[in-house]
DNA sequence: TTTTGAGTTGTTCGA
DNA sequence: GTCGAACAACTCAAA
């Protein structure tokens, strides 16, 4: 006997959240089975990394919470998500699936895959875009081309229609008769034991809906209208640190998009406040997923095929003293030890650390891509490739080849009284500024009073700064002779 | 089709 | 200390 009413499953996927969900509000009304499927068995898939399941953990609480308070379960299956889905219908007498894209290459290949099978059985798979500004497919260049340059993209964007409103919580969503078995979160083992490494996460995140949703009131509130330039100084709370959210979904695009519009319109937006740079990072969102979405291979190689050809000399020791925040540089070892305790790395600081691992390293993109991707609670496929493959020049909009960062002058310019050096390279807190961002070069007197030995408190410098710029230019230049 | 202006986030060198 | 130019050549996107 089938149901009397059964349920549209409502598949969550990286939308956890309750309002402005597009595929929840098209079943307000109707009875629902709220589902999230573990599927790490889809082929090409990156498996999520060590950071991002512990915030996927809680994330998920906090969504089976917000559904519980208004007397809804949530379904935790795991495996092929086609198999789980298909299941769930038999068992509950369901014919409808809602779901908001994912843009993934492995993701869209097995949801048309998945659509196709349904519309065979007569089953309906309806999806939404809950994640993005504008659909991937639709903002092209005149020649009818994908964009390769942020800015035209970005004027583009600006001059399509405005997104539409978010949406409310649905008010009118049932609860279905029975609830099918369902797994218990814990079993999934997403977060660490023996050892527990997520402290510095929990004192810094708060993952979920409510907690997305009052990090960015916190950064209208404040630290927006000075976002422009105190963005790029790692040592503030300058930034939205809305990144992760966003990549769970716990807000969207167009929540942030109209809470900054909003903003703007009551200060009468000059185009000078910092809601209109922060809008513009919400665009680079946009122009990594739709370069994911047109050039899916963008994780794996580089968009450039010039650059399959580069020199890399990929070493294990070079590359296990950069992830452990051990070069002998300061703002990199900062930068390096910030993400490891807390899944977060400053944008500015992440520029630096990507720069010094591919040009004064010579290590491929794909090794800090890969560290990143493990270690960053924001771990994004687009976002993640698309900035590595910037840094190392191997993008299509990418900085010049000649554009390596020093890290000295970076730490210098942007973190110049050592707040943040100082905070996650405690062995050096005692040096002075003027030697803080080059301990190498202080004079003996001064290490040894501010109980600084280099080689053993904190290393010599790994590479000397001009011979690894020199080095990487002259790889460079092999790329010119080759074609 | 051809032309033209431009391209997130920089560094170094020499005046 | 400050300032402007040089740093390759190429590709993109629109006119």
């Amino acid at each position: 006997m089938s149901d009397p009413s059964p349920p549209i499953i409502v598949w969550f996927r990286q939308d956890l959240r309750l309002s402005d969900n597009p595929a929840l509000s098209a079943a307000d009304g109707r009875t629902v089975l709220p589902v999230y499927i573990l599927d790490e068995e889809a082929p090409g898939a990156w498996g999520i990394g060590g950071a991002a399941r512990w915030w996927l953990h809680h994330s998920l609480t906090a969504l089976a919470e917000g559904l519980a308070a208004r007397g809804l379960p949530l379904v935790l299956r795991r495996g092929p998500a086609g198999r789980e889905l298909s299941a769930l219908m038999a068992e509950t007498g369901a014919d409808t699936v809602h779901w908001n894209r994912c843009y993934e290459p492995y993701a869209t290949k097995r949801d048309a895959a998945i659509k196709a099978e349904f519309a065979e059985r007569g089953l309906a798979a309806r999806s939404f875009n809950g994640s993005l500004l504008a659909e991937p497919w639709t903002l092209k260049t005149g020649a009818g081309q994908p964009y390769r340059v942020f800015t035209p993209f970005w004027k583009a964007l600006l001059a399509a229609p405005p997104p539409e409103p978010p949406l409310p919580v649905p008010g009118g969503l049932r609860p279905p008769a029975r609830v099918p078995a369902a797994d218990d979160l814990a079993s999934w083992r997403l977060l660490p034991t023996r050892p527990d490494w997520a402290g510095g996460l929990r004192e810094t995140w708060t993952p979920g809906e409510a907690g997305a949703q009052a990090r960015l009131a916190d950064f209208l509130d404040g630290p927006v209208a000075g976002y422009k330039t105190m963005r790029d100084f790692p040592g503030v709370e300058g930034t939205s640190r809305l990144a992760a959210h966003l990549h769970f979904g716990e807000v969207s695009p167009r929540q942030v998009w109209a809470a900054a519009r909003m903003l703007e319109a009551v200060e009468g937006g000059t185009g000078t406040s910092g809601i209109d740079s922060f809008l513009r990072e919400i665009g680079w969102r946009e122009f990594c997923y739709n370069l994911l979405y047109n050039y899916p291979d963008i994780p794996d190689r580089p968009l450039n095929p010039r650059f399959e050809a580069f020199p890399w000399t990929p070493d294990a020791t070079t590359l296990s003293a950069w992830q452990r925040g051990r070069t002998g540089y300061p703002i990199v070892d900062a930068g390096m030890r910030q993400l490891w305790r807390t899944g977060w790395m400053h944008n500015r600081v992440r520029m630096i650390v990507g720069s010094f691992l591919v040009k004064h390293l010579l290590q491929p993109w794909q090794a800090g891509e890969a560290w990143f991707w493990d270690t960053l609670v924001d771990a994004d496929l687009a976002n993640n490739a698309c900035g590595w493959q910037w840094i190392a020049g191997c993008g299509a909009d990418a900085a010049p080849y000649f554009r390596v960062f020093n890290p000295v002058l970076q730490s210098r310019k942007f973190d110049p009284e050592g707040a943040y050096i100082r905070r996650w390279v405690p062995e050096l807190a005692g040096l002075p500024d003027a030697w803080l961002h080059e301990p190498w070069t202080a004079p003996a007197d001064v290490l040894r009073r501010a109980g600084v030995t280099l080689g053993t408190v904190y290393p010599r410098p790994i590479v000397d700064l001009a011979a690894g710029r020199d080095r990487a230019l002259a790889a460079l230049a092999t790329l010119g002779e080759a074609s």
